[in-house]
DNA sequence: GAGTGGTCTAGACCACACG
DNA sequence: GTGTGGTCTAGACCACTCA
C-alpha cells in the first residue's frame, strides 16, 4: 500500500510531532517549505495540514504559520450508538418491554424543555432494554408530536425510539450531559438492581433546526455499563 | 460577511438536509451537479462536500455517489478539558491537595496495563482537586518514568499532573471509559461524601507511539459533577 | 462505457501579521 | 514589503460501481 502524497506528508508530520521535533507551540515548516521538500503543489500540502488542523494536531493562523499544537485540552469522540445496534454488534439478543406508550399532557418544567405550552400533548414511551435478558437502560422519553406525529405508532418491540426518529426526523443539534446518579424507586425495579446502586444516566436534548424533538433520560446500572472512548490522531 | 462559496454550498447542502430534501441514505447531487449549479470548480465542491463527510453529515462512495447520512449513530465530541482551567474559567478558585507523590513498584496488575515489567519503578500520584474548597475530583495516577523522568519533581498544588504530562511528553492516542460506580473507603474520606454515594468515574489510558505514558482515575462526586456535550452539525 | 468520487497540478488573488 | 495561510480555478488521471 502507497500511501497518497498528502498522506505521506500527513504521516512525515505525525512522525516529527510524536518525537518531538517540535515542541508543543513550536513553528512548524511552512507550506512552501513543504512544497519544495516533497515536490509537490501546495494544493496537497494544504490538505495534509489541514486535516492535522481538524485533528488538533497542529494550530495555523493566517499571516503566522503553522504551529504544534499546545495539547493542554483533548477533544476526543464519544459514539453515542443506538443500544439496539450495540447489543447486536455485541451477538447478543436484544429485546425491550414496552411499559408506557401513550400522549401526555406536559408538566410545566417539561413543556418548558421541549419549547411547548404547559399542558401541551406529548408523546411519553418508558422502555427497558435488555441484553440477553438482563436489563441494561431504562429509556424515559418524550416527544414532541410536531416533529414526528406518527410516533407512537411505532411497535418498539421490533425497532427503537432512536431509529424511528431519526427516519422521520432531520437532526440538527443535540446536548447532553453524563452523570452518576442513584435511580428513581421506578427505575431500580425495572432494572432489578438495588435502590442504592451507581448509575450511569444519560440525559439528551435533540433538536431541529427550530425546535425541541425529544428529551430522553437513559439511565444504566453502573455495574453492567460504561462509555468508552478513543482518540487517535 | 458575505460567505466563501464553498462555505454557501455546504450551507445549501445542511439547509436541505434540515429542511429533509433529502431523508436519511438518499441519493444527494453528485460534485457534477453542484459544479454546474453554483458555476465553482469541482475542487471547491470536493471541499464542501468532504467538510460536510467529516462532520457525519453525509456519506460518500467511490463509484456510487454522496448520500444523506443514516445518523443512527451520532457520534458527538466530549471535550475533556484540565480540570484547572475548567474550574478557573468558571471563576472559581482551583485548591489542590497532594495526598500521594512518590515512586513506587508497579504490582503486576498495574505493570501490564503500563506496559512494564512486574515490579518496575513508577511514578504515584493521588491529588484532591477542590473548587471553592469543595472536593470536586480524586485523581489516581500513575506514570511510566521512562515517558516523564522530570515528573516527581513537580509541585502539583501549583500546576496539574495533565498539564506536566502535555509539556514534555507527545500525547498520540487516549483510550478512556466512563462508568458509574461507589467511591472506595479512601476515596470516600478524600471527598467527603457517603460510601455509598455514586460516583462518576473516568480511566484514562494515555499512549505515546510505543508506550503507555500514564494510567489515571478520576473519580467524581455525582452529586458534584457530570460531563456535557453538545453535538452540531 | 458512463458516471461517480479520490487525488493531484500549476498557477492565481486575497487577507493577515510583522518588521 | 515579505512571508504566511485561505481560497479558488480549470483542467487531469485514476479507481470504483453499475448496467
Amino acid at each position: 500500500m502507497v500511501l497518497a502524497p498528502y498522506a505521506r506528508i500527513k504521516q512525515h508530520l505525525k512522525d516529527g510531532l510524536a518525537a518531538g521535533t517540535w515542541a508543543p507551540g513550536a513553528l512548524m515548516p511552512s507550506e512552501a517549505e513543504l512544497v519544495a521538500q516533497f515536490g509537490v503543489s501546495r494544493m496537497t500540502v494544504n490538505r495534509a495540514l489541514k486535516e492535522l488542523q481538524a485533528e488538533g494536531l497542529v494550530e495555523r493562523s493566517q499571516g503566522l504559520g503553522t504551529f504544534a499544537a499546545r495539547l493542554h485540552l483533548v477533544s476526543s469522540t464519544l459514539t453515542l450508538r443506538d443500544l439496539h445496534e450495540e447489543i447486536e454488534s455485541r451477538g447478543h439478543a436484544h429485546r425491550a418491554v414496552v411499559q408506557v406508550q401513550r400522549a401526555e399532557k406536559a408538566a410545566p418544567a417539561l413543556a418548558a424543555q421541549l419549547g411547548l405550552r404547559s399542558g401541551a400533548r406529548v408523546f411519553h414511551t418508558l422502555i427497558v432494554h435488555h441484553e440477553n435478558g438482563v436489563p441494561l437502560q431504562c429509556e424515559d422519553r418524550y416527544v414532541n408530536p410536531a416533529c414526528s406525529p406518527g410516533y407512537l405508532d411505532a411497535d418498539f418491540t421490533r425497532t427503537t425510539p432512536t431509529q424511528v426518529l431519526f427516519e422521520t426526523t432531520a437532526l440538527w443539534r443535540a446536548q447532553y450531559t453524563v452523570q452518576a446518579s442513584a435511580p428513581t424507586a421506578q427505575e431500580a425495579r425495572l432494572l432489578g438492581i438495588a435502590a442504592r446502586e451507581p448509575c450511569l444516566v444519560l440525559t439528551r436534548r435533540t433538536f431541529s433546526r427550530d425546535a425541541v424533538i425529544t428529551l430522553a433520560r437513559l439511565v444504566h446500572p453502573g455495574a453492567r455499563y460504561q462509555l468508552q472512548g478513543d482518540f487517535q490522531p
